[in-house]
RNA sequence: GCCGGGAUGGCGAAAUUGGCAGACGCAGCGGACUUAAAAUCCGCAGGUCCGAAAGGACUGUGGGGGUUCGAUUCCCCCUCCCGGCACCA
């Protein structure tokens, strides 16, 4: 913090006027407490064992990138406030805090700077814990997680053998996504828009590779249905998770292929949503990289051909990443198949918009019923078969025919056979069935979540613990030989495959089957596996047997609050709710979601934009604490936006905060009060509250003026923190709070305000600050001679009575227009009200001569004059 | 194209159940303190128009319509911005 001690010796010599030691000098008070909390290291530990109740809040860890910024800040002050207040309300908090620290970005420094990666990741976790303390943050630090380190990777390779015994982990060779700057493969949840989700002008290239897969879409179906039952994560989320899951139920059809040549008997088949349409298939449709494609072409050269440039074409466009753009064309192969409903031959077509990677890349094609099929047959002069009609709603009535292509579910078969007739859905239902018990075909569902492929070509991550040996093929390390340890010196500069295939000592290893030489694997795993379940090891962090106790888990489980940015939505989010139900599965864990309720808080802008070195508007967390104090861009970082929304950074906007915390404090300075009764006992301030305000010794004005006020703050800053997170106006709340206790300075000197009465007071409006101002809060806490734990002291209650208004103002209308106010005491009757009001000049006049048709008054609101 | 979120003073924003639009803060202006400045404290402040002023009139929550005594809030249509998905069969 040296460039905080420069600020501070700046500023020594400032420090010659009277009011010196009203100043607040939020670098000597933020010194002080850092230091003391510094001693302390237990200061924010979960109790192991407590009968209190749990809440376990959690914010995303952080890649250890070198610095925090301000993203991080406000991500971490929301979770801070949380955790704070929830132990001020006397529950057994869990909050950890970890590093998310294997990954690409650790290889590209160490190239960079010729630092080994391990050096590089450690140096910037020590910077940024450094970061986090002097933030004030309260973390459980001896529950801290790296990911990177072996007594943690060592339980993702404990998984992966749980994977692989299960079959949920499986090796297989197929067309990945390689992104040519990382220099290895993506998960299909990583590729952006046809771009790397690292490097978003880079365009992902597909590869053909042999690939460790962990089979998601086993939970394929919970973790869309568990979806309805996350009320506490926001619409916004699930609604990405449904997307993606992109569940969609319908009927495979096999069409059998007609002809002597090309393979005999084989058939293609098809996935359709809207079987009850076959009637009206007049091709079939396949997609350019269908392997039948190539039977089919066979010896036809010109075919051959066309179908390389569907392809081409096609895979250009989705580098691009505009399929669904690109015009349709295809090219007819001269074969045909047998819709096996009606016997009937269809021509077979090769197109550009099938997609091999959606259900079986082949389609029946309706051009009366789809729009793309309809665009396609027009275009080629096929033919075009009406089987859907409206439902007519009288039988008699001849049914217009219907603007094709007609899609919609709402209608009625025709030309279509014994299902004439039938709705469209009966149809569907009766058509699968018949497909079923012919055994050409059968009801099922679709998914766009595919496995997800976790082999990574790159050095920085967890070994997967697989050895491969000429004998015995595939055999997993056994579990009492984890960890499998990533080599330290490893030369990463070199291009070209894994780095650790370039590592003998590596890579040579015995078959724990048969004592031969084997091979090790030398990919790595995609950095999401750390991610997807570190939160459980915070629970037991230290376990040497096993990665957490299945019993301590279920009594932290699930995560009460989580808090994230919303990019992860469908990554880490995802996976992590993949991994919770595997963990399940395998008996470790009861509950079936990680986290109870998910908070996604907005991004940190500048200037209308996200703060990037580029733009050169990235504001650095260390300044401002150096120059302003970790309270005020904590408090700031509150105050400027509701937290869900994005947040427009502006510089003179945390100065103003800093202006509040010295308001604050100079009130605290010029009136502290320091109530011998309350030194002597912790009593809640309540009750004395209330008997200063009690009816024996009635609180003069300005002083009841400060208690409703407070009263009115406490209840409004509680119920946010139950409720709506707007933090912003809980802060406004408090700022009010404050400028009323300005207001009153004069009659507290005149002595209007009784002291223990103000004593109270000031206390309640320390505890009040203590989630989001935590380093002030502690110095004033000392101030007013409190001995206690500010991190524990009881949260304040606030009493309604006592918050109530004894006078009102009623805005007075006359129709709908405002026209006066009258004021009245607060339980004042319609009738006292309508007299003030109709005793007022203004509303007199506007009521003048015309007839009062209707009076309406709502209670305590308003009174609304109507008159003609 | 589909699904979300959003649009309110010069700026960030508030209005929690249909009831005073603009709380709180920033920037601005004025005053007090000071030799002066900074800091601090107090006050003013949506816009337009009338008025010397006190004050008053009209208008105003992206645009248009509707429901209502009353709409930032509810309904219909439209524009723009942000995010996600997108030839998904």
């Amino acid at each position: 913090m040296t460039q905080a001690e420069g600020v501070d010796a700046e500023r020594s010599d400032v420090r010659n006027d009277v009011r010196n030691d009203e100043r607040y000098d939020a670098q000597r008070v933020e010194s002080k407490w850092f230091e003391r909390w510094k001693q302390n290291a237990a200061l924010y530990a979960a109790e192991p064992h407590s009968t209190k109740k749990k809440y376990y809040v959690l914010e995303m860890l952080p890649y250890p990138s070198g610095a925090l910024h301000m993203g991080h800040v406000r991500n971490y002050s929301i979770g801070d406030a949380l955790a704070r207040y929830m132990w001020m309300n006397g529950y057994n908090v869990l909050h950890p805090m970890g590093w998310d620290s294997f990954g690409l970005p650790a290889e590209n420094a160490a190239i960079q700077n010729n630092t080994p990666p391990r050096l590089w990741t450690l140096g910037n976790i020590a910077n940024m814990k450094a970061q986090m303390k002097r933030l004030g943050f309260a973390y459980d630090w001896s529950r801290e997680v790296t990911t990177c380190l072996p007594d943690y990777y060592r339980w993702n390779q404990w998984f992966f053998l749980k994977l692989f015994e299960q079959g949920l982990a499986y090796r297989k060779k197929s067309r990945v996504n390689w992104c040519p700057k990382c220099a290895t493969v993506l998960a299909n949840e990583q590729v952006v828009g046809g771009c790397c989700w690292r490097h978003e002008d880079t365009v992902v290239e597909q590869r053909e590779l042999e690939q460790w897969f962990v089979r998601t879409t086993k939970y394929a179906d919970e973790l869309l249905c568990g979806l309805d039952k996350l009320e506490g994560w926001p619409e916004k989320v699930r609604t990405m998770q449904r997307n993606w899951i992109g569940r969609s139920e319908g009927t495979l059809v096999d069409f059998k292929l007609e002809g002597a040549s090309g393979p005999a008997g084989s058939t293609i088949s098809v996935f359709t949503t809207r079987v009850d349409t076959i009637y009206g298939a007049t091709s079939v449709q396949l997609a350019p990289e269908h392997p039948i494609v190539k039977d089919l072409a066979g010896a036809n050269a010109d075919l051959r051909t066309k179908v390389d440039q569907l392809i081409a074409e096609q895979r250009k466009a989705k580098e691009a990443g505009d399929i669904g753009e690109i015009e349709k064309h295809g090219v007819a192969t001269g074969r045909y198949a047998v819709n096996p409903f009606n016997g009937e031959k269809v021509p077979i077509w090769v197109a550009n918009y099938i997609l091999m990677d959606y259900g079986t890349g082949a389609i029946m094609s309706v051009p009366a019923h789809d729009e793309r099929d309809y665009e396609f047959a027009k275009k080629y002069g096929l033919e075009i078969r009406l089987v859907v009609v409206p439902l007519a709603s009288d039988p008699e009535e001849t049914v217009a025919e219907p603007a094709l292509p007609f899609v919609t579910h709402d209608g009625m078969l025709i030309n279509s056979g014994p299902y004439s007739g039938m709705t469209c859905d009966d149809a569907i239902k009766k058509m699968s069935e018949h497909a079923e018990q012919k055994k050409f075909g059968k009801a099922t569902v679709t998914y766009r979540l595919k496995d997800w492929g976790i082999s990574r070509q790159r050095y920085w991550g967890t070994p997967i613990p697989m050895l491969y040996c000429e004998k015995d093929g595939i055999v997993p390390v056994p579990e009492k030989d984890l960890p499998v340890i990533l080599p330290d010196k490893v030369d990463i500069t070199l291009t070209g495959g894994s780095p650790l295939g370039k590592v003998p000592e590596f890579v040579n290893a015995t078959c724990p089957k048969c004592g031969g030489p084997a091979r090790r694997e030398t990919d790595t795993m995609d950095t999401f596996v750390d991610s997807s379940w570190y939160f459980y090891r915070y629970t037991d962090a230290h376990n040497d047997h096993a990665p957490f106790d299945g019993k301590v888990a279920q009594y932290w489980f699930p995560i009460d609050q989580y808090i994230g940015g919303v990019e992860h939505a469908i990554l880490h989010l995802i996976y992590s709710r993949f991994w919770t139900k595997f963990m399940r599965d395998l008996g470790m864990i009861t509950n079936d979601e990680p986290a109870d309720r998910l908070f996604t808080q907005g991004m940190v802008i500048k200037d209308g934009a996200k703060m990037s070195k580029s733009l050169g508007n990235v504001v650095s967390p260390d300044e401002m604490v150096a120059r302003y104090g970790a309270d005020a861009a904590r408090l700031y970082s509150l105050f400027a936006a509701p937290p869900d929304r994005d947040l427009d950074w502006q510089d003179t906007g945390i100065e103003g905060i800093h202006r509040f915390l010295g308001r604050v404090y100079r009130f605290m300075v010029r009136n502290t009060c320091v109530a011998t009764s309350l030194v002597a006992s912790s009593a809640p301030s309540l009750a004395s509250v209330r008997e200063a305000g009690s009816a024996a010794t009635p609180l003069q004005p300005a002083a009841r003026a400060i208690q409703r006020k407070l009263h009115q703050t406490i209840k409004r800053v509680s119920d946010d923190f139950q409720g709506r997170w707007h933090f912003n106006t809980c802060i406004s709340a408090i700022m009010e709070l404050v400028n009323v206790l300005y207001a009153s300075e004069e009659a507290i000197a005149q002595g209007a305000v009784p002291k223990p009465f103000l004593s109270d007071v000031e206390r309640d409006l320390v505890l009040l600050l203590a989630p989001f101002a935590p380093y002030l809060a502690h110095e004033l806490w000392e101030m007013i001679g409190e001995k206690s734990n500010l991190l524990k002291a009881p949260w304040p209650k606030y009493d309604a009575v006592l918050a109530k208004e004894e006078e009102i103002e009623i805005p007075v209308q006359v129709n709908g227009k405002l026209r006066g106010r009258v004021v009245v005491s607060a339980d004042a009757t319609e009738e006292t009200v309508l007299e003030r009001a109709l005793a007022d000049e203004k509303v007199r006049a506007a009521i003048a001569c015309k007839q009062v048709v209707k009076k309406i008054y709502v209670t305590g609101k308003l009174l609304n004059i109507v008159v003609k």
